[in-house]
RNA sequence: GGGCGGAUAGCUCAGCUGGUAGAGCGUCGCCCUUACACGGCGAAUGUCACAGGUUCGAACCCUGUUCCGCUCACCA
């Protein structure tokens, strides 16, 4: 295919795959740490390396890239450095799951050194995959700073915060109470336990007070845990218990004595008996009760919460097992009081789902609140700032009530914590150190001999940290530090943070109180939350529901088989490739929602259908330019028509719009912006405007239309690149020009520049494109072919509008479809016209002979009844004292003008209605041996069990009807109100308007019968009440017509059937039933 | 329970500092007009959740209500 011509349709994949090579061999994506431009950098969040990118990614990627590109573009020094997680507990549960599959084996068969080297090997495997998946999402990253949260440089980075943290006390090892996944077999911090509502019970347990025959009953909604009671807990106020101060319980099935406590926090004298079991190891109410007592903290659970040897008879008892048997246990001595139901919330784990169990054991926590406190200070002194700015205050109101961080984790795959233990240290019984006894050394390096292990031999703490903890470091351990690297001097504090509203405090949070520790300054200037991309009904994508769209899928399409069946039930024949651009424009469009995106892939589909237009514009461009090349002189030295000038405007107003929204991180309206300009200006008018000088006889009209649309594509190509790369690229290098840069993606991104900005030429194009819009309005209405030529009469007084449409009738005359166009002032009209009246203009187009004149005065009568109702509105407000008083000057001084405005062109089209002929009414007298109409009617409507008198409101807007005019009703509109009478069982209205529609119609074919549509009277003169009412009884009666089949459009023979027996013209006026049905109540 | 967001055309959403509502998709009608049928032209459609209040005037501001969603949270 030669340079200037492009095939028909669009084909993403073919142009997609060949230039991001191109881009990353030549470098464009690097950044340049000695680079005097200004900087702009992004650390891209690191997707974990469990699986491939989802599109929450793609929608990551898409923002990222458009943001990079943007700045890229705007002459900064742009540096968006790419990634992956190790992600701890997801990564190593994965593996383990291939691993069980594949070979059969635990992680325990392998050992941690072998399991960990297969962990390694999938990390290798998926992180490739998922650099390639950005690459066909066009995302510029700079791949030769790539890094992984568990390279060298990264780990040492995190051993040296460890280690810091440590000396500063910021970082502590302590037994405490912590969330513990029995299925992970892993302490979990706050966040990662997940709560959820479910029914539970509140079980009443009576516990027997020592010494007397009396029971204290507690509430509790886990008996199992009493095993492990080493109190009962009452309010010190509390009247009901004071002879009980001081006195013990014994503890049922378990026999052991427990004291009664008095803890006004702990407990409410309003809830269930005020009495409380305190349970110190297994609840975290109860383990701060507990130290406020000095109660013993006795465990009953194993590390997979089966009843331990605390557990007596219940040992080996899984909890809920143990909860069945205590309970039973309970009833068969009598002392479960009762058991109701009781709604509570459980804590699941994040990765597993199982329910979190309260475990004490000692573990590492960083002291959060300091630094939670600088945090808090930057964001308040704004240092960094969010957008959405809502996302400020949950930022503040987690960080002020923030607890300590529990950062270790029972795993294999992670950053192995920096502390060491002797190896000579208390074992356990199966000869391995204990940890939980010895006290550990914390330093980067394994330590030598010291004087407490003066072998100086050492063991590891085998735990690693929490995932985010390496997270949090991202912004500048990836840019080198501890070292003082240039990256980091260049680009640190990094300029946007752009992820998921989901990780704000998991990681947004952190990489806060992080960056502000170690490097005295904030990470990020701003932070940009996004939405969570869901399915088009707002579900969140999973793998279970099967409702999850592959990015991939979407760029490239996808055999059936290749689909989950959700997906697959959407595209039973594959899904079709829509293009990295088109999805990449799609979740930019979309990012304005709120907090979820409903992604619909008829909304990419319609973002491909754009992708082709600009790819057609410029096969239209190319095919039209001859071989003209665009110089660099400025392109408005030449002699410029009207749509020339006018084109550059717009262009220009689109630019400074599209510079203003993006600098406000408005990423949908600038896509909007653009959008709007490429299809809705260019295409829809300059292009069509500027054919007859493209390919017409004068040269320099065509040069200059040729420059035109040359520099308006070159330019919103730029504009568009951030959004549609690939597309993009490939026309803007066909494109005949002197190319500044050998690539668009570093070109200079275009900025409004005043010189093109031409209001004159806005405001003389105008009326213009208003008398296209007029008379392509009247022939639609008219059904008129596009094909036919028409006549057209433009009145106007104003001398200066008279001339532009005389100067530039050769825009007019193809776009308007007209065979003749006369221009003159206000005068005489033409007969049998349809017209379009405005305050400067009135369009007429004489119809005599093209169509049936009674639409035309359906349409006249339409357009007085609009005029009419925003006049009466208009009025209503003039005549209020209060509003012509108070109101600005200038509001009331706008509707008084457009009063005038309107009473004016009611006034013309009324003049207009008169013009064209009324028709003769002939009576049809009743064909012989037909049926009565009026007859067959009732008996139907009885059939149907019609309600024979309409409620009291429908009667009341009915008599309006009777009363109000209806002359000039068509014979449509008489047979649609007579559809619209008979649907609410009024059939005497209904005849009368059949037979009038009759005697209309026929007289109406006299003329010629067009196929109508209209049904605006039915709709207009019966408004509001009608709908309210409970339409359902005359279903029958309504479907009877309704199921006949719709006269076939240009069946001329279906015209002539009884009015009674047609269709009702309106297909629209069944869906408007419909929602009066549902609505009316 | 606290906090936050949402309720606008059939669907998904815009609507800035109050002046009687817009887009895309979909729908309907006419068209294969030599860039594009992934297209052109035209049309229809809204008690702006409900109830009060402030105001000359409210989709917008205030109060309350109802639904929906998110999020945080130790009432056993």
């Amino acid at each position: 295919m030669s340079e200037t011509e492009l095939s028909k349709a669009y084909d993403p994949t073919e142009v997609e795959q060949r230039w991001y090579r191109h881009w990353m061999d030549k470098g464009y994506f690097r950044a340049d740490p000695a680079s005097d431009k200004p900087p702009f950098s992004i650390v891209l969040p690191p997707p974990n390396v469990t699986g491939s990118l989802h599109l929450g990614h793609a929608l990551t990627a898409t923002i990222q890239d458009l943001l990079i590109r943007w700045k890229r573009m705007s002459g900064f020094n742009c540096l968006w450095l790419p990634g992956t997680d190790h992600a701890g507990i997801a990564t190593q549960m994965v593996v383990e799951r291939e691993l069980k599959k594949a070979e059969g084996k635990s992680r325990h068969d392998l050992g941690r050194e072998e399991f960990l080297k297969r962990v390694w090997a999938w990390k290798e495997k998926y992180g490739a995959r998922i650099g390639e998946q950005h690459q066909v999402l066009g995302a510029s990253l700079d791949w030769s700073r790539e890094r992984f949260t568990m390279d060298a440089g990264l780990s040492a980075a995190v051993r040296e915060v460890f280690v810091r943290l440590h000396e500063q006390g910021l970082i502590y090892r302590e037994q405490k109470l912590i969330n513990w996944c029995p299925s992970c077999l892993t302490a979990l911090s706050d966040l990662e336990v997940e709560h959820e509502d479910a029914k539970g019970s509140l079980w009443h347990i009576a516990y027997p007070v020592k010494g007397s025959d009396q029971k204290l009953v507690v509430a509790t909604t886990r008996p199992e845990t009493m095993l492990g009671d080493t109190a009962v807990a009452i309010h010190p106020a509390d009247a009901r218990y004071l002879a009980l101060h001081g006195g013990t319980v014994v503890l049922p099935l378990v026999g052991r004595e427990i004291p009664i406590v008095l803890d006004d926090v702990l407990v409410n004298m309003e809830f269930g008996t005020g009495v409380v079991k305190v349970t110190p190891a297994h609840d975290h109410n109860d383990y701060a009760t507990g130290k406020r007592h000095g109660l013993p903290m006795l465990s009953i659970f194993d590390e997979r919460a089966a009843v331990n040897e605390n557990g007596g008879a219940y040992r080996g008892l899984d909890r809920f097992e143990a909860r069945k048997k205590i309970v039973a246990e309970l009833t068969e001595q009598g002392l479960l009081v009762k058991e109701e139901p009781h709604a509570l919330a459980i804590g699941r784990c994040q990765r597993c789902n199982t329910i979190v169990e309260p475990r004490l054991s000692p573990q590492w926590f960083v002291k959060v609140e300091p630094l939670a406190q600088k945090a808090i200070a930057a964001v308040e002194q704004g240092k960094t700032t969010f957008v959405p700015e809502t996302w400020t205050n949950t930022f503040f109101s987690w960080m002020k009530n923030i607890h300590d961080w529990c950062i270790s984790r029972q795993l294999w795959w992670g950053h192995q914590i920096p502390a060491w233990y002797p190896a000579s240290g208390p074992k356990l019984d199966n000869g391995t150190l204990d940890f939980t006894k010895g006290t550990p050394v914390v330093s980067r390096e394994k330590p030598g001999p010291t004087a407490e292990n003066p072998s100086g031999e050492w063991v590891q703490d085998p735990d690693v940290l929490d995932t985010w903890f390496s997270s949090g470091l991202w912004p500048f351990s990836t840019l080198g530090w501890p070292e003082q690297t240039a990256d980091l001097k260049a680009f640190y504090p990094t300029s946007v943070m752009e992820t998921g509203h989901d990780i704000i405090f998991f990681w947004v949070a952190r990489m806060m109180m992080m960056g502000l520790h170690f490097m005295g300054e904030v990470p990020f200037r701003t932070v940009y939350l996004h939405a969570m991309v869901r399915d088009e009904k707002g579900e969140k994508m999973s793998k279970t529901k099967g409702n999850v769209i592959d990015p991939l899928d979407v760029i490239r399409g996808a055999p059936p088989d290749a689909l989950l069946p959700a997906v697959r039930n959407k595209f039973p024949k594959g899904m079709p490739a829509f293009g990295a651009d088109a999805l990449r424009f799609t979740l930019a469009s979309l990012t304005q929602q709120g907090r979820d995106i409903k992604l619909s892939l008829e909304r990419v589909n319609g973002y491909k259908a754009f992708a082709n237009k600009i790819w057609n514009a410029s096969r239209f461009a190319m095919m039209n330019l001859g071989d003209f090349r665009l110089g660099s002189g400025f392109v408005k030295d030449r002699p410029l028509s009207l749509a020339d000038r006018w084109i550059l405007s717009r262009l220009n107003k689109a630019v400074a719009g599209v510079q203003t929204a993006l600098t406000a991180f408005q990423f949908a309206e600038a896509a909007s912006i653009i959008y709007q300009f490429l299809w809705g200006e260019l295409c829809d008018w300059y292009i069509e405007l500027s054919k007859p000088a493209l390919q017409g006889t004068d040269e320099a009209a065509k040069e200059a239309s040729r420059a035109v649309l040359v520099f308006a594509l070159e330019r919103v190509m730029r504009l568009l690149h951030p959004f549609m790369p690939f597309l993009t690229e490939e026309i803007w290098q066909r494109l005949p020009f002197e190319r500044p840069t050998e690539s668009i993606s570093i070109a200079p991104y275009p900025e409004a520049n005043r010189k093109l900005d031409d209001p004159a030429a806005e405001a003389e194009l105008e009326p213009i494109i208003r008398v296209i819009d007029a008379v392509r309005s009247i022939r639609g209405e008219s059904n008129l072919s596009p094909a036919l030529r028409v006549e057209a009469h433009v009145q106007s007084n104003d001398a200066k509008l008279r001339k532009a449409l005389e100067t530039w009738k050769s825009y007019l005359m193809p776009l308007a479809g007209l065979s003749a166009l006369h221009v003159g002032s206000v005068g005489p009209k033409p007969p049998q016209a349809a017209a379009e009246i405005s305050k400067d203009l009135e369009v007429y187009v004489p119809l005599a002979g093209l169509i049936d004149l009674s639409e035309e005065r359906a349409r006249l009568l339409k357009e007085i009844g609009r005029a009419e109702g925003e006049l009466e509105g208009l009025k209503r407000k003039l005549s209020n004292q209060s509003f012509v008083e108070r109101a600005p000057a200038e509001v009331v001084e706008k509707d008084k003008a457009r009063v005038k405005e309107l009473e004016v062109r009611i006034q013309k089209l009324q003049e207009n209605l008169k013009r064209i002929a009324p028709l003769e009414v002939k009576v049809a007298p009743p064909a012989a041996g037909s049926v009565d109409l009026r007859e067959e009617l009732h008996s139907e409507l009885a059939a149907a069990e019609v309600p024979t008198k309409p409620d009291e409101q429908v009667k009341e807007a009915l008599e309006q009807l009777r009363e109000g005019t209806k002359e000039g009703l068509t014979a449509r509109d008489r047979q649609d109100l007579g559809v619209a009478y008979l649907q609410m069982g009024l059939v005497d209205d209904a005849v009368r308007e059949f037979s009038k529609a009759k005697e209309g119609e026929a007289g109406e074919k006299a003329t010629k019968a067009p196929a109508g549509k209209k049904s605006a009277p039915a709709k207009k003169s019966a408004p509001k009440a009608p709908v309210k009412k409970k339409a359902a009884a005359p279903k029958k009666a309504a479907a009877r017509p309704a199921a006949k089949k719709k006269p076939a459009a240009k069946a001329p023979a279906a015209k002539k059937k009884p009015v009674a027996k047609k269709k009702p013209a309106t297909k629209k006026a069944a869906p408007k039933k419909g929602k009066g049905k549902t609505r009316g109540r």
